[in-house]
DNA sequence: GACAGTATTGCGACTGACTCTCGACAAGAT
DNA sequence: ATCTTGTCGAGAGTCAGTCGCAATACTGTC
């Protein structure tokens, strides 16, 4: 098999510095993500996977995808429709922006949430462990375009 | 005569408001949601309504959730585990802390989190249309409770 | 480079959550 | 009481995600 010098992907470093196997299914998954810009479903992925021919089992797509997530590489959301969705992204705490038309996400640094959470955490009485923020909206281009006819 | 026969349910009155008919299911599932102060999942409704021989199907009750999601009087929220369940609440918009011990929840007021959206939204240019706070935490019930074995 | 040990994979069957269809039924209007 | 039609139950279907296990392929060692 040809050994391209690989392009140094940071979610295969991800899986080699926490002394995974760097196998070609997973080459695969990293690659695929790393394609996306935006939040994308383990369907998505399996077509995409499907669509190249790269022979990739769902188990192991799947499998991949909880390896990642264990990782922080990539962080598991759901949508508003109630979809899993994935979310590339870097290993510390933050929150995203989710455009609702195009799928494209952001980072979002903590505006000022904990504060918030410490309030909700004097309000009720609850010892807050963790917390989830998601937001949904449209992006720039979207808002742009979104006087053109759908 | 006492003219409250039937403890008025607010989730059956929402059912009436909306012009829904007010079958025996729908009471059943909204009298088994009354019963519940926490979050619960559609399989804790199915196996309830089974305990009690209600003779519920599945998919009755689980149009009813769908009806009641849509007229706000459930939510539907996402565990960190993944799994999908349910809160009820009235029909504004506000937050919940759940307790990753004994599932009760709480609701949570405003507190400030809408000028973190807002800085969110000038920050990221994108429009948000929504957004979902989860907090997870211990309850003053666990807390107290936690140095007991678990 | 060949070898061995074992982490990973693929397969395919399985589970569990949820949906759909359709004939039967019953809530509410008249 | 009757009619209309919204709702229900049954059960098969769909879909996401998981599991067990034999086959495969990484990676360190010689």
């Amino acid at each position: 098999m040809i050994r391209r010098v690989t392009p140094a992907n940071p979610i295969v470093d991800a899986l080699d510095q926490a002394g995974y196997r760097l196998t070609g299914p997973r080459r695969a998954v990293a690659d695929l993500i790393t394609e996306h810009n935006g939040h994308f479903t383990a369907s998505d992925l399996e077509a995409a996977a499907r669509s190249r021919r790269l022979g990739l089992s769902r188990a192991t797509l799947f499998r991949a995808l909880d390896l990642l997530t264990e990782l922080h590489v990539v962080e598991r959301m759901d949508l508003p429709s109630g979809e899993h969705a994935y979310v590339p992204c870097a290993p510390a705490h933050h929150h995203h922006v989710i455009c609702s038309r195009c799928g494209r996400t952001s980072r979002v640094e903590d505006c000022g949430l904990a504060g918030v959470v410490a309030e909700v955490a004097r309000r009720s009485g609850y010892a807050i462990e963790t917390h989830r923020l998601e937001l949904f909206g449209l992006c720039r281009h979207c808002q742009a375009k979104t006087s053109s006819p759908d």
